[in-house]
DNA sequence: AAATGAAACGTTTTT
DNA sequence: CGTTTCATTT
């Protein structure tokens, strides 16, 4: 019985009766297990599995929960528990409602924003107007953050730019009216469109969980009040509050008991991860927040107690070097040893010198895979043809075409609509308009002309497109290569197959050869052969992981708004885990090394002057110190030579009484 | 309007 | 350091 194995605290919660449950789970005091025995719980009592719904903030911690539930019940029960993160959730739920659900990347809203931005100029006050980067980033901080209207928001904090707030608000209309348009959908839309067909269209849960409760947003919050459940079971700890950048709400966790009038509160103390050590050093400096609700942790486990180590070197690199020594001489299973930082800028570092001494390792957050320009490319083909209407995916592709940018390849894009009657695919592969509307004849003619192998290539294909005054040779070769491979899927289904395919045709074989070619070109101008060759096959690697991934999916767009969803949770391989602190929320390593313990770096004080506070820079080091079961060691260096900048110690060293400022104003 | 090369820039964390 | 933006040439 899957409850069988929880502590007392833990059961106690576990079993708790319906109503609105807070459960105040210090670090590594069997949050999982609690969340899975109040599952078997409810379906103990006789719940129904589908009224069960289990959010959590990645789809990993989903999965390993439901795998934990089917060491107890069987897999057709567990299968029927709705769960995953908030935004998965809500793409099942719209997709379910067919509403055509085109997630775009980030990246690409922002370069849409971008455009739009660009349209309007803006006169010349004495204050210097955001930036379209930055204007974005608060729009989506607003949708995150905030129920009032954007102004509102947006003036109670930046009560200077009054004089452009307008703009702003014009600007980001015409944002979501092209988003329509296009028919894109971004992360925060997936949360916000949900919230709308829930108040014509109620989805009910007896009980809905909310793991990470700490790291909810305000639009999560009300996403949890719109779909009304009877019983609310919410785990959290809001020392490891590290999301308030992404809008996390910590007034949620703190104010639950004075929302909910029933409310009960449950507190889980007995840590079982880590020593007695780490523990001690991780409360003396989290005592330095605020405490919400009291906590004092109780150590649950007897292990070999290893004090925390400090150590310090005279260079960055001498660190990485030291570190990768440690971890190389160490008998520890390298899965069981993470080197964790606060700013990403210290992974290629760290990766560097693990490299040279030939331990493996993996960084999560697979960013470089789908922003190679290889994977966007297969990704934008596929993605074009799912949502025709994604001018954005056909201007990318086109732009590979020579003498085509940006420009012409949009001419190209309104001419093929109008050809199919607004259906793109249909207007390349059967168009049921023949010709073009004629602007200027003159022009038009005069192109057949001179152009022999255009004239030929014209009368095989007869396709109308040939006769657009920007149609060349050299472009109408890749509109075919385009045509040829759309023609070929028109009645595959199966996602694997329409990515081997493409793989396979003539338009991605001209894209490597062009990537390839780009890549192995010397300052010279020459293209040196191992290179080239070398390129060409990292750019397949990539390409056949991403077929690989295609094998799961059935339907061509869920495995695309899945690429999308899940991009971060793409880690392979074994090796040294390399993680930010927040990538390693959640998880628990043999052996931790923090590294770049720097005044300046962590914490981090640039964040800190554009609004962030110590006390989240606390929450983070308290993350980063609890992942570590039993050895955890500390680093810094007082000089990085790259930069020629020199460091004091962080302020959490000091307050973990690692550091005395006696020792240290002699060193520095 | 596209392609190329030179200069500037900025560098947080995530679904 | 790598990307992104700007300026220049075709």
């Amino acid at each position: 019985m899957a409850l069988n194995t929880l502590n007392a605290e833990q059961l106690k919660a576990a079993t708790a009766s319906l109503g609105h449950n807070l459960v105040i789970a210090s670090a590594g005091t069997g949050k999982t297990s609690t969340i899975v025995g109040r599952i078997a719980h409810l379906l103990y009592s006789g719940l129904d599995p589908k009224q069960i719904l289990l959010l959590t903030f990645t789809n990993k911690a989903a999965g390993e929960m439901l795998a934990r539930l089917e060491r107890y019940f069987p897999k057709e029960i567990v299968s029927q528990i709705e769960s995953g993160t908030f935004h998965a959730v809500c793409y099942r739920w719209l997709k379910a409602r067919d509403s055509k659900v085109a997630l775009k990347q980030p990246s690409e809203l922002k370069t849409l924003f971008k455009s739009i931005y660009e349209e309007f100029a803006f006169s010349d006050y004495e204050l210097q107007a955001f930036s379209a980067l930055y204007l974005y980033e608060l729009y989506s901080l607003y949708q995150n953050a905030s129920i009032d209207t954007f102004d509102k928001w947006f003036l109670s904090s930046y009560p200077d730019h009054e004089c452009f707030v307008d703009k702003y608000l014009l600007i980001i209309e015409k944002f979501e009216e092209e988003k329509r348009e296009y028919g894109f959908v971004s992360f925060n839309d997936l949360l916000l469109n949900t919230i709308e067909f829930l108040n014509t269209e109620n989805i009910y849960f007896e009980e809905i969980l909310v793991d990470e409760y700490q790291d909810t947003n305000t639009l999560q919050g009300v996403l949890i009040d719109a779909m009304r459940p009877k019983s609310l079971f919410c785990v959290g700890d809001y020392d490891q509050s590290i999301y308030a950048f992404n809008g996390a709400n910590i007034e949620n966790i703190s104010t639950f008991t004075t929302r909910y009038k029933d409310a009960s509160l449950f507190s889980l103390i007995t840590n079982y991860r880590s020593t007695a050590s780490i523990l001690e050093l991780a409360n003396r400096v989290i005592e330095h927040n605020p405490r919400i609700y009291p906590k004092q942790l109780k150590v649950g486990c007897d292990k070999q107690d290893v004090p925390p180590r400090l150590m310090i070197y005279n260079e960055l690199f001498e660190q990485y070097h030291a570190i990768s020594h440690a971890i190389w001489s160490s008998h520890v299973p390298h899965n069981d040893v993470a080197v964790i930082f606060r700013n990403n800028s210290s992974a290629d570092g760290v990766e560097a010198t693990l490299r040279e001494l030939g331990i493996p390792c993996k960084r999560k957050g697979g960013t470089s895979f789908f922003d190679t320009k290889e994977v966007k490319f297969l990704l934008d083909v596929l993605s074009l043809y799912s949502n025709p209407k994604d001018m954005m995916a056909f201007l990318h592709i086109f732009e590979y075409a020579k003498g085509v940018g940006p420009a012409v390849a949009k001419e190209f894009f309104l001419s093929l609509v109008y050809l199919g009657e607004g259906n793109l695919i249909k207007g390349i592969l059967d168009p049921s308009i023949k010709e073009l509307p004629k602007k200027n004849p003159m022009t038009t003619n005069s192109l057949f002309e001179g152009d022999d192998s255009l004239t030929k290539d014209f009368k095989k294909s007869n396709h109308p497109l040939y006769s657009h005054q920007k149609a060349d040779s050299d472009n109408m070769k890749f509109f075919e290569y385009i045509k040829e491979y759309y023609s070929q899927i028109q009645k595959e289904k199966s996602p694997s197959k329409i990515i081997a395919k493409l793989i396979k045709s003539p338009l991605y074989e001209s894209i490597v050869e062009l990537l390839s070619l780009q890549r192995s070109r010397l300052k010279n101008g020459e293209i040196e052969e191992n290179r080239y060759t070398g390129a060409r096959e990292r750019i397949l690697q990539k390409a056949m992981l991403l077929y690989e991934l295609s094998k799961n999916y059935k339907e061509i767009d869920r495995f695309l708004n899945a690429m999308i969803l899940g991009a971060g949770e793409l880690s392979q391989g074994d090796g040294v885990n390399l993680l930010t602190v927040h990538a390693s929320k959640g998880l628990e390593f043999m052996d931790v090394y923090v590294v770049d313990l720097m005044d300046g770096r962590f914490p981090n004080t640039k964040l800190m002057s554009r609004g962030g506070e110590i006390e989240e820079e606390r929450r983070l080091f308290y993350v980063a110190v609890t992942r570590a079961k039993e050895k955890l060691n500390l680093s810094f260096a007082t000089y990085d030579k790259v930069k020629k900048t020199e460091f004091k110690p962080s302020q959490f060293l000091f307050e973990a009484k690692m550091l005395k400022e006696s020792d240290y104003s002699l060193g520095a």
